[in-house]
DNA sequence: TCGATATTTCGCCAAACATCGAAATACGGC
DNA sequence: GCCGTATTTCGATGTTTGGCGAAATATCGA
């Protein structure tokens, strides 16, 4: 779960995931949206890759990267529990 | 809000945050509940501080921490909006 | 003011990170 | 098999980060 949050900690890979609400998109469109090289936004997928953020799926030579809304849940979960007062015992 | 995804990176700092749900406690308390040198602890809660998510106040001698919950809020809206589809124009 | 306690600031170091360009890999078409 | 396109891997570099211990700062009580 350290993995989500260090995922979501870089701007451009927030960015990245933005871009990808709408509908999947290839390495190359995805990185042709940004500055930075090509090499350095695939260090990047794979940031969001092992934090399991996004999934991929290759089609001739282009690979192509979604959301994975489940994560996301998740995410969302451990946010929640990290900030909602425990229940109390006995009361 | 980058800065609040950077500190929930590290588990030193999520676990710090997940004391803190139940009561504030002082730098002091806090930092005997972990291995690392006070001096390292004082860094995290910089961290935290920075990114809103804790407030501090003085007593005395002591510095009592507590959760800051309207960051957490604006966490939760951020992390919504990456992961929610935009509403399409037109249909 | 002095001494004890609580906390932070300051250098320092090693590991992790974002970035680059060049080289390597994978695939499709010819 | 060779070429072009898409993408990743590799090696290098500068910056940020988490860790430490020692020194500095702040407050209280005597």
């Amino acid at each position: 779960m350290g993995d989500v949050f260090k995922a979501l900690a870089d701007p451009t890979r927030r960015e990245i995931l933005r871009l990808l609400r709408t509908r999947p998109l290839t390495a190359g469109e995805l990185a042709d949206r940004f500055p930075q090289a090509k090499s350095t936004l695939s260090a990047h997928f794979n940031v969001l890759k092992a934090a399991d953020l996004v999934k991929t799926e290759r089609a001739g030579q282009t690979i192509t990267y979604s959301l994975n809304a489940s994560v996301f849940e998740d995410t969302l979960s451990t946010l929640l529990d990290l900030f909602h007062q425990p229940r109390r015992r006995k009361t």
